[in-house]
DNA sequence: GTCTATATCCAGATAGAC
DNA sequence: GTCTATCTGGATATAGAC
């Protein structure tokens, strides 16, 4: 692997971890084993850096929704694969919170010019799940209610930080697990007034 | 108001703007006008002034929630008091996100001291909800209840922190009303209809 | 390409005059 | 109680040897 891949791959985790702001080129050096220096070879600033690694966690998301296009036979389990990642996640998660939604809310607050870059990665899982969503044959309403699973995994990752020793992203999970099934088209049993024409 | 009540004002504000790590001295000292080395005459350290904000917002929601307390005839009016305030502070929401879920997740990455202090303004909210959702009858799952609805609020603000240019928080703040008001107990199972069109 | 050495800046924190 | 002046450390960034 090139010093410059290494270099995005611990800052990524770095920056995770502790946050962009707080992250120096010190903890990255010792994290690669290289002299603070030698950085400027490889970039000529630290908002490079980020851009290298907003891009790098683009094309990785990228290539996780393509292969969970093969997954299964409905878009019901394409989308629990979503849900998935949170569990599998879990320890990451309520330790360092959505790697998404902590570095949009911190970029956020540093007013960062990189800002808009990072709502890329929202603009990722938001068109994915929108896809799937609509292959239940709602178009009208896909895009709104793929929003609402996106901030259903924000409102349950942001509580797993605040409360990492509670079982509370296992129950979002459900809840999230839940919502999917009842998004699957099924004969409604009792009156219901709508299905104009 | 004492300069000591100044710094903090200013430091709160400053820090659910722009981040407490990345907020300076000289950027409160500016805000409130004073020298920086005036402030350690009233405090000893950052962190202490990290601490004095915590508690200031602590006492302020307190006397916000027990002003609801005194609101409306039901639990239903109180808890839409919540909702309500996502509402009035959208624009500021959209800008810099959730005073609460922010803060705690900035402090969560720097594996600050006091991230724990964080959560007791969680906790504030979370045995309020409660409290309100005991009072409909619902004893056995009122807490888990509550985290559902804290969990929607910072789904909600975070998403309407990554897109603020789409008025995503006002269909998310529906969405909680509309949660709410199927908490109230209702008599006839015939009155039930759920949005799920 | 990688290193050491250094420049520059700004942060938190201190000392002491008034 | 507030100020100016300063210390110290760590940050980004640069220069130049190897």
């Amino acid at each position: 692997m090139s010093t410059r891949d290494a270099i995005v791959e611990a800052a990524d985790k770095l920056f995770y971890e502790n946050g962009f702001d707080h992250t120096s080129f010190a903890h990255v050096a010792e994290a690669v084993g290289i002299s603070r220096g030698n950085f400027y070879h490889h970039f000529k600033s630290k908002d490079e850096i980020l851009e290298a690694v907003i891009d790098r966690r683009v094309s990785d998301r990228l290539a996780m929704l393509e292969q969970w296009d093969g997954v299964g036979e409905t878009p019901q389990a394409r989308l629990e694969c979503f849900v998935r990642l949170l569990s599998t996640n879990r320890e990451k998660i309520r330790r360092h919170g959505c790697p998404l939604g902590t570095l949009s809310s911190e970029l956020a607050k540093l007013d960062h010019p990189l800002g808009p870059e990072a709502k890329r990665l929202f603009d990722l899982f938001r068109s994915w799940i929108r896809r799937q969503i609509e292959a239940f044959g709602r178009i009208e309403d896909a895009d709104l209610l793929a929003l609402q699973l996106l901030s259903m995994s924000q409102g349950a990752t942001t509580l797993a930080n605040v409360y990492p020793d509670e079982a509370i992203l296992d129950l979002e999970i459900q809840r999230m697990l839940d919502w999917i099934a009842d998004l699957t088209p099924k004969p409604t049993p009792q009156a219901d007034q709508k299905e104009q024409s």
